[in-house]
DNA sequence: ATAGAACCTGACGTTAGGTGTAGATTTGAC
DNA sequence: GTCAAATCTACACCTAACGTCAGGTTCTAT
């Protein structure tokens, strides 16, 4: 093959991404992510956009979105504006992702003060218990 | 059975909890919720402590932590202080989970930014479609 | 032209977090 | 005492998100 210089395989991506091949080809599947070219012979090859494609969904991932959910909007960050279908729909979904993400918010606030005073209170026992 | 008067069974717990019974079940084996009763009969019998605990645990679970991080740091919500062992290795879980929650609220927000940014872009696309 | 690395597909395995179901037992009401 | 509702145990099954394995193809270097 010739012709493909700037673009990379699968195997330098699954390493710039740090995920498997296998877990790319599984993303392939539910549209998360795609080869740039393919031609007959079989072999994918990625652009850079691949990765940041990769790169968001691990982020997205992180912040507890489902595959799905995630393939509901990535698109989002990669489409050019005019390009967006559906507008109202997405809109719906992004609100409802606001929603939940400020109960999160919120709900990760709490949490962090009590760790917080959890820790308070262990570390008060541990010199209690180390000064008997 | 006599004298379990202000103990309630599996179905009231599951309704007020909003899980299932089998839920239940599979959550005590992994040692997360037990009955304060359970005689020989098999019946098991809970107090209003299994219902708080079934309610931390879906709170922490929205935090992203699985069964087994919670099944670590439950009891610090309601075991007495004097009673916790191994301090300092729940010191170190709490260490680790509040390193992880501030990179959580970190990218939470940084992910609420750009839905705001989304929803923003989204608003000027449909009005600007309803112009023409 | 050939070896070895990289890649392909398809089928099956795995873990987490449950849900479904069947057949037996217990309970509470009458 | 009897009957329906609630519960019990045990086993099987489900989905999400991958990983493993096997056998075959393609690419690159020499």
């Amino acid at each position: 093959m010739v012709g493909l210089s700037s673009l990379m395989q699968i195997g330098e991506l699954s390493e710039r991404a740090g995920v498997s091949h296998r877990t790319i080809h599984y993303y392939e599947r539910l549209g998360l992510v795609e080869p740039a070219e393919r031609e007959g012979t079989g072999y994918r090859y990625y652009d850079e956009i691949a990765l940041k494609r990769l790169e968001k969904i691990a982020a997205l991932k992180r912040l507890g979105l489902s595959l799905d959910e995630i393939a509901a909007v990535i698109d989002l960050y990669f489409e050019d504006a005019s390009g967006i279908r559906g507008k109202e729909r997405v809109l719906e979904i992004l609100q409802a992702q606001l929603d939940k993400t400020n109960t999160q918010l919120d709900e990760l606030s709490t949490f962090k003060r009590d760790l917080e005073n959890n820790i308070a209170r262990m570390l008060g026992l541990i010199a209690q218990a180390r000064q008997k």
